[in-house]
DNA sequence: CGATCTACGACCGTTTTGGTCTTGCTTCCC
DNA sequence: GGGAAGCAAGACCAAAACGGTCGTAGATCG
């Protein structure tokens, strides 16, 4: 399956629209503190998702320092950097947890078959790929499509340029 | 999490054995037919992992065309290919299924968030590149780790910390 | 004060995972 | 020919993860 959870999904979407906010508070020349400060409601409703599930992914997000909030009336969450610096990775692992392609890798890098996963080693790199992949692309790649993407392979070995 | 189920890594233990085993077998200029051939229940204990477990994976690798399977007294199961020529892409997902990174992108292509899925794009990217990451690794690749690691891609702006 | 909004934790139904059991069919070997 | 060893397949089940809801508390602005 190998694929992410309907929360990272939602996350880079709300991350995405922040972002478009917050490039369009800057062209009107916006205070800038609170630009593009938008509501959990307010995204919420512009992708048709549960209100109360995207509130709980954006105060993570915000826990995890990728968002700033500020609540009370008018408040909402704004990037708390700009997008081209926060990767999909960043947000991925704060919605997520620690991604780790193999199930016997954990946080303290042992493997619940012991001595006998011999298959860990070449996973782990694959991992590394993946995660390096996913550092590459931020916020804003999201909004203006990368085209600049990683080569397929070439014979047996991995190699992906650039 | 982006990780891939244990399912598919007793998978690729196991298709590593085998190909270990096929290379033994040769050496020795066994039979060519059935070189290597080992039972589930072999391959299990080697591991540690539960036989009937690994049995029904290996049944499903035979059903995928990955394995030749043999029945009875002394039977068991064998790379159908070279392992060279069986990439991890192809057991990861005759195991887990089809791989899609995001959770909107279904098999008919359709988004369940229909208009308003603005992120689709960006990552089916994304996931071609782990496609084609995955393909270029063979089993053979696991036997003989890969050297050659993915460079991390350019614009090094996030560092990651574990 | 009161309307908004965030913050946070408890809770719950559904799906996926990981794993077992049972039954049946093949093939080999004595 | 009859076991024993092995694959094949499906039903079944418990535990965990996922997706989502609810309720309450606290901050902020007008």
């Amino acid at each position: 399956m190998l694929r992410l959870t309907k929360k990272a999904d939602y996350g880079l979407m709300a991350l995405k629209y922040l972002a478009e906010q917050a490039e369009l508070a800057d062209k009107a020349g916006a205070d800038l503190h609170l630009s593009g400060a938008r509501s959990a409601k307010d995204i919420a409703e512009a992708y048709h998702i549960p209100p109360q599930l995207l509130a709980k992914i954006l105060q993570t997000l915000a826990r995890a320092g990728l968002l700033v909030s500020h609540a009370g009336t008018n408040g909402g969450y704004a990037l708390a950097r700009p997008a081209a610096d926060i990767s999909t990775f960043e947000v991925i692992r704060a919605i997520d947890g620690p991604l780790f392609i193999t199930s016997c890798i954990t946080i303290h890098g042992t493997c619940d078959l012991a001595g006998h996963c011999t298959i860990k080693e070449p996973l782990r790199k694959v991992n590394d790929s993946i995660t390096s992949l996913l550092s590459g692309i931020s916020i804003a790649d999201l909004t203006e499509p990368v085209d600049h993407l990683p080569a397929p392979m070439a014979g047996g070995l991995v190699s992906i340029e650039r």
